[in-house]
DNA sequence: ATTTAGTTTCGAACACTGTTCACAAATCAT
DNA sequence: ATGATTTGTGAACAGTGTTCGAAACTAAAT
């Protein structure tokens, strides 16, 4: 008795094709414009049928979600790929964050900045997909703290959050068009990435001490006034 | 002859009243939830009464936006007031643009990642009260540049948006709910505030040259590969 | 082969949305 | 008071997510 096998590959063969008609008017139309009327007209169903293989339409979404954080580890899984260096692993793993915002800004807007999706910002957690991406690039960064190449207060978790919401905020501007004309949101993107990585290089307070650089503030007057390194982004 | 005068008064009065009435919705059940038809019944008129006052919903957004921007510097101006260190004024006025995010965050959600408002990403420069905000920013910057606070390879401007750029993810992630339980997103934007600062604050390439400080990589092997200082965000 | 049980699908409806338009009401200028 | 102009309205259009009862189809049992 092959039949409920068969009624159940029927099932998530409709289920993909809600998906694939969804995700394509997902990127063409943008996620705003996506409805179930249009979904129901290109698997040519009633709306109504939808609603036995998702119970909302925020349901399709966090599927579409999900989906971005596959296709968002395989860029950065093939990027990375084989750079021994750990800094040039870092480093290319998050300027393929804002390749992928770029490529897939509806993919992203979904994934990272959607606040009007439910599910994705009460569940965000049950997404190992990415924290999974996250906590492989921390081992590069411990790496980094290992060799003496970030300072030694640099907390890998927290690093890598503190790249993350850089290049996050980069992209959020590029993507809702909040640079003036003439100014080059690639560029912007390429500093925030280098500016966070020169304060990860060093701790002020520590490096400056001698006093005997160029580039060292005048005596009793600290550079900056705190540590300068990320350490409390997980509460303990 | 005060009737044309009178005509004008009765006429930006109701401007307010929907933009009062939109202001309320706008807060209280967020951007997304305000309606041409609440904001009519608000203020006891027909919806097509509306557009005598305002082109289309959008051009009341575009408005609210303004307000938010007049908001935002009232808040900034009023927080770093008569902070005296540049130093200070940068990192009080950066960390209450976070405390903006959090206090209203229809506004900044409106303001800087809002995709679905034609007007706003594309009459974005013509929000000079931002723009003059970043401006007097970069003044102080410019002045941490000057007394060595800062690398002499920091551009204020390019400075500026990054700064800008790293808190807008941090409040983003924040307001998006994107951190795990236990994560706490203050630490994160503290984190992201000082990761940069501390990024401007120096060029590893010139300080670390000495290489005597305790945290300096090994000898060949250059902490970051590039400069590490924002200089290209404005287009030449 | 026919009946029963269980799904699956659909049409219609509900309560919304932004926007338009002909028409009515109010106001103004003469 | 009359004609001209502005201002407000009700109804409608085309769209939205979602629900629900009835119909249609499938699989197992008689």
């Amino acid at each position: 008795m092959g039949i409920k096998e068969r009624q159940e590959r029927e099932r998530v063969a409709i289920r993909q094709a809600i998906l694939s008609a969804a995700r394509e008017l997902f990127i063409s139309e943008g996620y705003r414009n996506v409805s179930m009327r249009k979904i129901a007209e290109r698997i040519e169903y009633s709306p109504a049928a939808i609603y036995s293989y998702f119970a909302s339409k925020d349901d399709i979404f966090f599927a579409l979600a999900e989906e971005g954080f596959g296709l968002l580890t395989d860029r950065v899984t093939a990027t990375i790929g084989d750079l021994p260096e750990p800094m040039a692993r870092v480093r290319a793993a998050i300027w393929e964050f804002y390749e992928f915002s770029k490529a897939q800004p509806e993919y992203f807007e979904l994934m990272f900045t959607d606040r009007s999706v439910p599910s994705l910002n009460q569940d965000f957690h049950r997404l190992t997909f990415f924290h999974e991406l996250l906590t492989r690039l921390e081992g590069d960064i411990l790496t980094c703290v290992e060799r003496g190449q970030f300072s030694s207060g640099v907390e890998p978790g927290a690093a890598m959050h503190v790249l993350w919401a850089g290049m996050l905020g980069a992209a959020s501007i590029n993507l809702a068009r909040r640079l003036a004309p003439g100014e080059d949101p690639d560029a912007l993107a390429h500093d925030v990435l280098e500016a966070v990585l020169s304060g990860f290089s060093t701790t002020l307070h520590t490096t400056f001490v001698a006093g005997e650089c160029a580039l060292v503030p005048a005596p009793g007057e600290p550079a900056v006034e705190s540590v300068g390194v990320p350490v409390k982004v997980s509460a303990p």
